[in-house]
DNA sequence: TTTTATTGATTGACCAGTCAATCAACCCTA
DNA sequence: TAGGGTTGATTGACTGGTCAATCAATAAAA
């Protein structure tokens, strides 16, 4: 037990604990003392390391947003066409992302981020990200316009898709999520052009 | 300035404050003091025609609900088939249900609802209407295992359109979002059966 | 000794829910 | 038609509880 260093060992521990408490309360509105307690320490000490109820909860979000940012560059490195769409697509319904836990604390975020600017912000990072990275692998296989309906089709659905995983009472299972996303996607590019 | 019979008004004015107080908050947890402020009213008469907070946001919830159902009902009147089917997808981007205000109202309540029983039930009533709804709509024009992909196809679209509706910064327009739904529904039915 | 880690105790704000007290309408009946 | 009683409407003030944030104190490492 070192006592030593602990800084970097305490903020992971805390972040961890906050998506836990997001996730198993369903909303942001959960105390700093719930989620010390799941950490392991004293309120007081979180403050210490990160300030405010908010500043962690922002940082929270920052570690849900990165590791989707890794995860999808890493699922689309060297990949290119279609390859490079679906793995788009499967990195959003990974066992890690679509993780019941996960998606409950996106869901809780999303909606926090209405009224609050810094979320906001960090939300439009990864709504912009994917949106992007879509419309670059579909401009080569369809016409600009109809990339982007796509892409905005996707992103949708996607969004939908995280909704009703969150509020299933079962296991709602990744593969038909997928199969669903690839399907709409498959229908855009068999579409007869001009078929407007 | 009537006096007497106030009680159906009253509990009206607090529905339609909970609704504004949620939508600018952007989650349920508004407090009492202000929903009766929005309604003019003490926080002490909201609990005395609702009995506690719970109640009041559950009778809220079934507010928007009912109306979205009625909506739904009047639109779908006398229609069949296609028609049917753009009627069902219409009533959910209507001036009146696509409102922000609205929608706003309706995600908080989604989120909410992930943890509060009575509120979840509510839910899943207005989501198993919508499947049914298209469902029935659906399975003259296809077959049932695409009727029933495509009913959920429609329902997540729905859903993620929403969010981005909610999120949006400038006026997310409706028609956009009714084009990229029937633009899907078409495709559907575009599809050459046996392409599987 | 200085710095880092850590906590228990406390503070100040906020909030749901309760209650006793007013006020206004309506309904008798002499 | 003038009271007197009843009931519904309404509120201000209060209570018990919760929570974020602060702080002073302790312990251990450097």
């Amino acid at each position: 037990m070192p006592k030593i260093g602990m800084e970097p060992l305490r903020r992971e521990a805390l972040i961890n604990a906050a998506i836990s408490a997001i996730a198993e309360k369903g909303t942001l509105a959960v105390t700093m003392a719930d989620i010390a307690r799941r950490a392991d320490v004293s309120s007081a000490l979180a403050h210490h390391y990160f300030g405010s109820k908010e500043d962690l909860l922002a940082a929270t979000m920052r570690h849900l947003l990165s590791e989707l940012g890794a995860d999808a560059r890493a699922a689309v490195s060297g990949k290119s066409g279609m390859a490079r769409l679906s793995a788009l697509i499967h990195v959003n319904f990974s066992p890690k992302q679509f993780q019941p836990e996960t998606v409950a604390a996106w869901l809780a975020f999303y909606v926090e981020a209405q009224r609050a600017p810094a979320l906001r912000r960090l939300l439009r990072v990864y709504t912009r990200r994917l949106h992007t990275n879509l419309l670059v692998a579909l401009e080569p296989l369809m016409s600009r316009l109809q990339a982007e309906r796509t892409a905005r089709g996707i992103g949708a659905l996607i969004d939908g898709l995280y909704i009703r995983h969150a509020l299933a009472e079962g296991p709602s299972d990744a593969d038909t999520a997928i199969a669903l996303v690839e399907d709409y996607l498959s229908l855009q590019l068999s579409r007869k052009e001009g078929a407007r």
